[in-house]
RNA sequence: GGGGCGUUAGCUCAGUCGGUAGAGCAUCGGACUUUUAAUCCGCUGGUCGUGGGUUCAACUCCCACACGCCCCA
């Protein structure tokens, strides 16, 4: 045997060793405990007596099927038809009556009882009643109907093949501590049933969207995560280092002006459902990494957006619940309703009682009226910033039912198409429900020499100290002048839009796995 | 960054005026062959988030910090 062989297996022996004894301390683990020492001693037995994690059994039906096919079954009929299955899953219920006992084991369809007898197990049976809830168990057996009507499963031959060594929590009152919710999302999903909904909820609404879209001819494409200019958004970036290149990137805070080099290219109908990052604050409604729908679609504009929008909350609803109906934080939607369209400007006057309309574009009158109202503005902003600044700040909260907000600042929008008409703003629009963004969407500037001033204009406010101001791309402009078709693009915040279907109060209920500070200790 | 609230048994929560810490469920032991938050009997289980301070005495009052939740910027 070569040395270096050799010497490998021994310092894996050694570490694997030291492993083990770190183990048996409980470094690491510093919450041992009575119960999970009982626990533990149990396993130890288990061990003893051969293979304590087997994987030779074999399901042949989950609960949900079994449900499905023999809940409506009268009890008469399984002894006239006896029906042998196989079922395994996690024990959620366990309840012992001297020589016979109910247990309910959970698969990932749901939950289905067992009922075990000390006659028909015999020294399996004495083992059972040591058993914990959370323990992982097979069991094969006949169907039936318990006294009470209760689709049980009589069982002939039961198996351990998991020894859970952490008590799950309280099985009435479940998991209320936010805090360990958030990070043992696995306990969570363990004995919450409405968390898991969430999460299935979350798969299908995104499922919903690739469908609408692959019906209408797009293309889903992934482009890049880390980007040595980031763009397509105001916002800060995280900073990352590729050694091999000794190259400073950026993880995206959007994939927009990858997507439109697509359209470029031709692929006139293109989307990407992903991540991005901004390094900014988390709140109920942040979280520094999120998933973002981004779209576009050549020979369009931003009103064609607003109205496929329109039609895909609509369907998601009836997807989701069969209903135009819905409830959000106690509040009452009715989807059926068309969808309000509001300009800025006029949006700012019916929430600025007194505000003189002739004035909106007036920096020193704007800028007066924000002083007023406590918005600490910048002295380069301009006076769409500060139109914007004042909408954010005395609308954007009180836009409960689904509405479309248009005609954006040009300022404010570097990306988008000035609209033809009036210069002042862009042909641009966000669109609100519950009072937060839930997309954001465009015609796409497609003027090589108009976007170029607009990225110098963005890294003159950069250099000003505007840190969320975007950067030059050279790159993005040079594809714009091969010349990309007219063209509407489109933004929509996953996380938020799932809130809003699953009645979620703050985005860490729809991430599975929400950023936390790390644990103290 | 600022403000408010919270942190006590595995889980969910009480804890009065500052006087050596409580309940339910779970666990552990016992009874029970159709339970549904089973029932009955008995016993365990705590660095009261961490560190200081005041006091004869602190879960309790004061200060700092950590983590979380909510609101604001």
């Amino acid at each position: 045997m070569p040395c270096w062989t050799e010497h490998w297996i021994s310092s894996w022996r050694h570490r694997s060793r030291r492993a083990y004894r770190d183990m048996k301390q409980g470094n690491d683990s510093s919450d041992e405990n009575k119960l999970i020492a009982e626990r533990r001693a149990k396993l130890g037995e288990l061990r003893a007596q051969g293979v304590a994690f087997p994987n030779d059994f074999r399901r042949d039906a989950l609960a949900a099927q079994l449900h499905d096919a023999f809940g409506a079954r009268p009890a008469e009929w399984f002894e006239a038809n006896p029906t042998q299955v196989k079922v395994g899953g996690r024990i959620m219920f366990k309840r012992v009556m001297g020589k016979a006992s109910f247990a309910k084991i959970a698969d990932r369809t749901g939950q289905i009882q067992l009922f075990l007898q000390q006659e028909a197990l015999g020294a399996v049976y004495d083992a059972f009643k040591g058993w914990d809830v959370g323990d992982i168990a097979g069991a094969s057996g006949v169907l039936f109907r318990t006294k009470t009507g209760e689709l049980s499963v009589r069982v002939d031959a039961l198996r351990l093949l998991v020894k859970s060594l952490r008590p799950l929590p309280d099985k009435w009152h479940g998991l209320a501590d936010t805090e360990t919710r958030y990070r043992r999302r696995y306990v969570d999903l363990i004995v919450s049933e409405s968390s898991r909904n969430v999460f299935r909820a979350r798969t299908r609404i995104v499922r919903y969207l690739r469908d609408f879209l692959d019906a209408l001819d797009f293309l889903e494409v992934e482009t890049p995560m880390m980007q040595p200019i980031p763009g397509g958004a105001a916002a800060r970036p995280f900073r990352t280092h590729h050694n091999a290149l000794d190259l400073d990137m950026y993880l995206r805070i959007a994939p927009e002006l990858y997507l439109k080099r697509l359209v470029v290219g031709g692929i006139e109908r293109v989307y990407e459902i992903n991540r991005n990052f901004r390094n900014e604050g988390l709140s109920t409604q942040h979280n520094p990494e999120f998933t973002m729908l981004e779209l576009y679609l050549a020979y369009a504009d931003y009103r064609d957006l607003m109205d496929w929008i329109e039609k895909a909350i609509r369907g998601l609803a009836d997807t989701l619940n069969g209903t135009p109906q819905l409830t959000y934080q106690g509040r009452s939607f009715d989807l059926t309703k068309p969808f309000r369209r509001v300009t800025v400007e006029q949006a700012v006057i019916e929430h600025n009682p007194g505000i003189d309309p002739l004035s909106l574009r007036d920096p020193t009158y704007l800028r007066k009226r924000c002083e007023q109202l406590g918005i600490k503005v910048e002295a380069h902003d301009g006076p769409g910033k500060l139109q914007i600044e004042l909408f954010e700040k005395t609308v954007e909260s009180t836009l409960l039912d689904p509405t479309f907000v248009y005609a954006y600042p040009a300022e404010v929008s570097p990306l988008s198409r000035p609209n033809d008409a009036d210069p002042f703003i862009a042909d641009r629009f966000e669109f609100f429900i519950a009072g937060r963004e839930i997309a954001n969407g465009f015609s796409e500037l497609n003027d090589p020499e108009d976007q170029a001033a607009r990225f110098r204009a963005q890294v003159a406010r950069k250099d000003k100290g505007d840190e969320e101001a975007m950067f030059y791309d050279a790159d993005y402009v040079r594809a714009l002048e091969y010349g990309m078709p007219p063209t509407a693009g489109l933004g929509v915040g996953i996380d938020r839009l799932v809130m809003f279907f699953t009645d979620s109060a703050s985005i860490r209920d729809v991430i599975l796995f929400p950023h936390m500070r790390p644990e103290a200790g």
